[in-house]
This record gives C-alpha cells, structure tokens and sequence, in this order.
DNA sequence: TATGCATATGTTATCGATAACAGCGCAGCG
DNA sequence: CGCTGCGCTGTTATCGATAACATATGCATA
C-alpha cells in the first residue's frame, strides 16, 4: 500500500498520498472521491462526509496536474509584465486577480523585466503548462513569441497598448495619444518650450510610444524644437530621473516644463530640483505619466496621467473569462479591443 | 488522425498537435520525441533535426503537465509574497528568479495581500500543481496553512522573519531586533521622546514585530513613555502616514523623532510635514524601514533600515535549490536558517 | 405491479507524456 | 569470426486523475 504518512525524520519520508489510498480508506471508488472533491457532483452526505475525512487523516492534497490531462482544463491562467516593482502593473495584476475571483481559475503571474526576449521564452514555458487563457503586456513581441501566441489556441489578450494588428484580444489605449494629450494640456496652460525626458532605448515600448506622442504632439502645435533628453536604460529610475532634469537644464537652460515617462522618474527630477533649490513649477514645471501613488503624496504633487491601471486588469479579466467560457462550449466568441480611459490630473507641479 | 492547425476562422480550430503528431511526421516513437525536445539524451544528430522540423511545421508546445505526471517533476517552485506592489517584497521575488535561472525550474508568484487566510487558499491551490519547493513570507500561518505546509513532503522556505518553530528551512532576520537597533540608533544621536507609527492590526506581522521591536527597545533604554500612534489597515499608505504624523503631533506635541513601519509611510509623513512647513529633522525626525528606492531619493533623504530583500530571495532561491537537489537523489538535507543582514542607513532625516 | 426517473456509485478507457527495459546495427578487439 | 560495448531507437507499462458509460437502489406515478 501506498502509504501517506510524513517527515517522520531524514529519509524516512514516503510518497504522497494519492485518491486511491483515500478511496481505500473511505471504502469507495476514486471516482466518487474525485467527486467529493468537486462540487456540483451527486454524492450522499455521509459518504463525502467519510471521505472528507479519510482525506484529512491522510493530508490528502488532490493532484490537479494529473486531473487537467484527463479534464482538459488546467484552471489557470497565465499573465506577463513588465516588472512586479512598478505599481501600475501590480494593480493590473489585481484588477486580473480580482475579476478571476470566485471563477475556478488562479492566476500565474510571471515578469520579463521589460524584455520581449524573456518574454518568448515565459510564453513557452507557460504554453507548457497548458494555460487556459494568457495575458500579456504590450503589443511587441519577438517574431517566435508572436507566433507562440498566434497558434496556441487559447484567448490571448495584449493590453497596455493599442497594436497595430493584435494576437487576439486587446485591452489597452493609445500611449501615444495620451502623451499627446498631457501635451496640450501644458500648451493651453502657456507652456511653450516643453521637454521629454525619457530612456535611452526603446526597450520599454510604451515609453517609446510616450515619446513619439510628445514629439507628434509638438509639431502639430507648431512648437518645432523639439527636446528629447534620453537617460539611462529603460525603466528609468528616480535617481535617473533626477539626473536627467539636471542634464536637460545644462543642454536647454531655456525649457520650461519636462514631461517625464513615468511618474517616477519625474519625482526624481523633482527631488533633485529641491535639493538644487530650483522652484518647481517657476523655474520649471514637471510631469510625468501614471498617476503612481508618489506624485499625488509628493510636495509639490505632480502633475500626470491616470491611466486606469486596475481596469485595464480587471477589463481583461472578464474578457478572458467569456473568451475561456467560450472556448469550453466550443463557442470561440470574436476579437475584441476594449479601450480603457485616461485623463490628465493637474496638480501643483505644472 | 487528431490533427494541429490553428485559428482559421471562428469554430473550425482544431485540437492541438500532441507527441504523437510530431512523432507520425518524422516518422520515429513519441520516446524519440520525448528525448530530442530535452537535452542530455543521446539522439542523432539528424533524427533530432527532422523531428524538430516537424515541431516547427506543427507549432507543436510540448505538454508539461502531461510529462510531469510520469517524471514526477514538474519544474516550478511556488513563491508566495504578501504584496507584489511593493518594491521590497518585488526584490525578493527577483532575487528568487536569479537563483533559479538555469537550473530548470520555474517560479510561479502569488501574492497574499498581507491575509493568512489568502495564504492558506494559495498554499492549498499552489500545492495541487506539485510544485517542487514553496517559499512563502513570514512565520504566522492559519492552523490549516500550517498542515498543509508541513506535510506536503517538499522543501519549505519561510522568509522575512525568524518564525520561533519554523515549519523547515528559514531565510530572513528579526524585524524586532532590526526596529531595535534602529531606536538604539536615534537614541545614540540624542533622540529621547521617539514615536512609532504603524498599523492598527497585526495583520502585516513584520510590522507588528517592529512596533514590538521598538517597544521592548525603549524600554531597556529606560524610556519608559512609548508613544504608538496606530492609523489605517496594513499595509499603511503613504496618504495614512501623512495623516498619522498630523496626529502623532496633535497627541504628543513634544515628540521629537517618528519611526515609521516603512519608509513608503515615512515619505507621507515627510512630505504632509513639508506641506505644513514642519522642518524635518528639526521640528521633528523621520525614519523609515526597508530602504526603498524613494527615501534615498527624497529631500531631504529618508534615515532608514536597510534590509537585503534580493539577498533574501536569492539566499533562498539557492538554498531551495540544495534542497530539492537532495530530494531528488532521496537524501533530504537538515532545515537550514540563513539569517541576513540589515543596517542602519542614517540620512538627512534624523 | 410495472414503469420511469433521479440519485448514488462503480467500471473501463483515456488524457499525453516519460521511465525502464529491450533490441538492433556497427565498430573495435582478441 | 564471434564477442563486447556503445549509440540510437522502439515497446510497454505507468504516472493520478476524470469522462463516459453502466449499474443499482429507492421512490413516485400511472
């Protein structure tokens, strides 16, 4: 017999048990304690009662890995970002959790670190695991990542960005435009010569996509110097950020206002200006992107745009799950792209 | 025949290519298969090129599940952290990612939201999918989370804490004696009346362990007047640090220095002071705990506890991996504690 | 009483891979 | 020439659960 008993000292340690010993136990078949441990299944009160409590004696812990080959269903789903470090994806993160609560499926969050290279090799090893659905951050891939997602007949869904021509599902807005958007904000404020501040490559797309809206924006204003000021690889830092606002004043003594590419790095820019005694905003107005919890606490606050992190989660969320519910009754429902709303929040560094 | 082919249209998607497909168009056994989609194998060299083709030209993901039921490996490790918005907490888990880069195993993050009941529910849910080891954060677990944990036969990391009976290996430090030292700290500089502000629950239990740390610190120093000031659910927000400090001066007016249970609600109160033009250090110090990126940034820079949250992770990540490595070869080591460093790092804030 | 149906449980086949062992061909060697 | 050993590949059994179908029992209804 299979035994289960446990660390009994080094060594001494036997294999798990597994449904057969508690159906030995609980004197029945492994099927109906398979169906115990589910709902919805028939099953008497005092039978579940017994096997429920053989599974107890046993410290029985169902195998879903062997369950999922026969059932088809793994019960979870797979996500991807950026980085675990930044808020704004962590409350995507919880806006997915949230919408998957009470749904039967757990969510495996994995991070790329902002590089579309990790980012391949996590989709295939989530691929592996049979997910039932997979979201992603961004519509950049490698080709091979792309592909992965193309034939891997499950929901995709890209968020975080508006791509050109999507996987599958997307949830996300135009990073772009909303850059644009935090433009003419400052122009109609009076601002005139406005600076970017942002990485030095494009590694972090959405911060490339930032930028492009600003210089967009800019020309369609009329304002045609442009400032770009690149510092440090992507995603920047505070302290970068900080030391970006100092180069952009050497370089451009004249700019009045700096949108930043995220909400961190602008506060770094703002600090470092305290602590040169550069008054912010008269000497120079600042914004940044993201409406981090920092810029609303800060001193001045910062001026930035609240994207709508959590919704962009959560909205993929129950995408996903009417996408999944599809595919069990063979029933794929079409591509959607649903954009989620942004605004500009003005505050006291601007 | 069961076919691989992708979406070609809503309703015509096929099932997905399995070992076997791959197998029939390369014309070898699935077992040939099996070896060349892994390495070490001695296979030719021509055989694996073709097979790999016929991987290609299938889109063929191999099935995970489906191999670990035989191998009885199923290549992932389960990390269970109380917040993933939380830099801290995010370096361990990168940390974590570091160690086990290369040695074929995977981790699979989830985060708790600082409840042992969550907790006990991911155990349970992370367990059915085998993992090969779990780490999980702190010492306090419901009775039921506790169990399952000692009795699921693979190795246990408990981290961020020294748990009195650990459940099996340890990978953290004392928050008590940390907070400890950080009062001998401000003691020494000539600080008397020092405040600490935290949570009002114990739910965060390192927060807990370092209102306790304080409290026993000032009692052996002879300050007998301890002054906690508890505001908000842990984990407190930035905005609730800055309210608390309002009512730390409100209740005890003569308040010289405030210990915060992190430095994310230290940067509230320090900026809510700026606000009201409350010089910090000299109307009242500020310290913080964790050393987060923004209280080295700050103005003025936030005095804080350093904690090694990568060293944690990665101390653990290759503890784990000497830990499964002696499962696999049926010689389990002892239960390790690794306890890690911590420093005062003293800013312009006290 | 016979019929029907719902409830409760068991039996058998199967999910998709891998372990363990077996077999084949060929080179090297005595 | 036969034996040995290695490199490569195939066969069979199996991992631990669940789907699908079969069976048994009890109760209500005609």
């Amino acid at each position: 017999m299979t035994g289960s008993s446990l660390k009994s000292g080094i060594g001494t340690r036997v294999l798990a048990p597994t449904m057969t010993d508690v159906a030995k136990r609980a004197g029945v078949s492994t099927m109906t304690v398979s169906r115990a441990l589910r709902d919805g299944a028939s099953i008497a009160r005092e039978t579940r009662d017994r096997i429920m409590q053989a599974v107890e004696d046993l410290g029985y812990v169902l195998d879903q890995s062997a369950g999922s080959l026969s059932s088809k269903r793994t019960g979870f789903v797979a996500a991807l970002v950026p980085s675990i470090n930044n808020s704004n994806f962590a409350d995507t993160a919880r806006g997915l959790t949230d919408a998957l609560q009470g749904s039967g499926l757990q969510l495996l969050l994995s991070y790329t670190d902002y590089s579309v290279e990790n980012e391949e090799s996590l989709i295939e090893s989530m691929l592996r695991r049979r997910p039932e659905g997979i979201v992603v951050t961004g519509g950049r891939h490698t080709a091979r990542g792309r592909k992965l997602l193309e034939n891997c007949s499950i929901p995709v869904i890209e968020t975080w960005d508006l791509p050109s021509s999507p996987v599958n599902h997307v949830v996300g807005f135009s990073n772009a435009e909303a850059s644009a958007t935090l433009v003419r904000h400052l122009h109609a404020k009076g601002y005139r010569r406005i600076a970017f501040i942002g990485g030095t490559t494009n590694r972090d797309t959405r911060g490339a996509d930032r930028r492009s809206g600003y210089e967009s924006a800019m020309r369609d204003l009329g304002l045609t110097e442009s400032r770009v000021m690149s510092f440090g690889t992507p995603p920047i830092s505070m302290k970068q950020g900080g030391e970006a606002i100092v180069r952009l004043l050497e370089q451009w003594p004249d700019v009045e206002a700096a949108i930043c590419v995220s909400d961190l790095s602008a506060f770094g820019a703002l600090m470092e200006c305290q602590r040169r005694g550069w008054k912010v905003p008269e000497r120079i107005a600042l914004a940044g992107f993201g409406d981090f919890e920092i810029s609303g606490t800060c001193y001045p606050a910062i001026t930035t745009v609240g994207v709508h992190c959590y919704d962009i989660g959560n909205s993929a969320g129950k995408l996903l799950l009417r996408a999944i519910e599809g595919e069990r009754n063979k029933m794929p429902i079409a591509a959607e792209t649903i954009i989620t709303d942004y605004e500009v929040i003005a505050r006291e560094s601007t």
